[in-house]
DNA sequence: AACACCAGCAACCGCATCGAG
DNA sequence: GCTCGATGCGGTTGCTGGTGT
């Protein structure tokens, strides 16, 4: 919905590059009818994928990262459209404090919804119904504990429920949670996985649902002890280090990925126990306590990925597994 | 009726990652 | 191991339409 005048380096702007659509003919701005039926047919005749020289094959005037976005987006026969509904909404909260701001990955589990789809409703209903809850969006923590752990940062982005557009995107770089302590043994096997699958920014990579952080977690579950517990990865474990520990199935990680969705609100009735230093222990009752040893502060880990692998511990060394809301109730 | 303000959302940007050569 | 093109992701922008004054 940009304004086709206004061309390069708006956004966030450093201005260091060529925008791709900023080629003298290339169209910008919404997408019309006709635009959309030449992309949909191409794409049903030829099939996805080649990008870059789409457009011209296609017969639009558009560079491929905008094709492919309006395809992803919008014309996708997948696609998904009208309002968010209660379950799904609720769904999106427990991923989003689960995985931060990784809404590609929290599109993954909602099908029919769009990364971008699910990232504006974020910014624009649940952070701010978070926040009329008395939640931190951000962290999921009552407001005056985020306030007192994160003040510079609340100060800069929250400063409004207000309707500032200056202030409407409150929810960069998501950090939420704490850190956990855990035991110091298990501590650099751990860090040596994390190291490989983690970069300064203290995320995974932005890999497919499917690749990275599955082999991510398949990682990490088995290395954290669950081991004939967790159908992960059958006969491997973590000290196995060849290509098969790279293997995960998607029902596995998706019934992996449902506990702890379902562990999460459990979590959040029986907060860790924290420190003076602010960092979190895992609670006895978990039996976990020699499960998992990862000093997040050691590499910058985002604390999401703590509080998943913490959920997980939780989750797979239950022999009866009850949801967090049968819990509660 | 005209204007101002605001919320919602489609689209764009820069950057990171991946994979082929 | 390096380079470079292709792709994907998260953050941000600004147009559009609705609502209030």
């Amino acid at each position: 919905m940009r304004n086709p005048s206004t061309s390069a380096g708006g956004a966030g702007g450093t201005n260091k590059t060529t925008p791709c659509c900023s080629k003298v003919g290339l169209k910008r701005g919404p997408w019309t009818p006709e635009e959309d039926e030449l992309l949909a047919n191409y794409i049903n005749k030829e099939g996805e994928g080649r990008w870059r020289t789409l457009p011209k094959r296609a017969g639009l005037l558009r560079c491929g990262k905008s094709c492919r976005l309006r395809w992803m987006n919008y014309l996708r026969p997948s696609v998904k459209r009208g309002q968010i509904a209660p379950d799904e909404e609720d769904l999106i909260l427990r991923l989003h404090r689960l995985l931060g701001n990784r809404w590609s990955l929290i599109a993954g589990r909602i099908p029919g919804r769009t990364d971008n789809e699910i990232k504006n409703y974020w910014n624009t209903h649940l952070s701010k119904k978070l926040i009329s809850q008395g939640i931190d969006p951000r962290t999921h923590k009552p407001l005056a504990d985020s306030s007192r752990d994160h003040h510079a940062i609340t100060n800069k982005n929250n400063a409004s429920s207000s309707s500032s557009k200056a202030n409407r995107n409150s929810t960069s770089n998501p950090n939420p949670n704490p850190i956990i302590v855990l035991p110091s043994d298990l501590e650099e096997n751990n860090n040596k996985m994390f190291v490989s699958a983690n970069k300064e920014s203290g995320y995974l990579p932005n890999t497919s649902f499917d690749d990275g952080y599955t082999s991510f977690l398949s990682h990490h579950v088995s290395g954290l002890g669950f081991g004939s517990n967790v159908n992960v990865h059958e006969g491997t474990t973590s000290n196995e280090e060849d290509e098969d520990t790279n293997y995960c199935t998607d029902d596995v990680f998706s019934s992996f990925l449902n506990s702890l969705i379902n562990e999460d609100a459990f979590a959040s009735q029986n907060p860790q126990q924290q420190q003076p230093n602010g960092n979190v222990t895992l609670p006895a009752e978990s039996g976990s306590d020699a499960l998992v040893s990862i000093s997040a502060s050691a590499f910058g880990l985002g604390a999401g990925w703590e509080s998943a692998i913490m959920s997980a511990s939780n989750s797979f060394n239950q022999s009866e597994h009850k949801t967090a809301k049968e819990r509660v109730e």
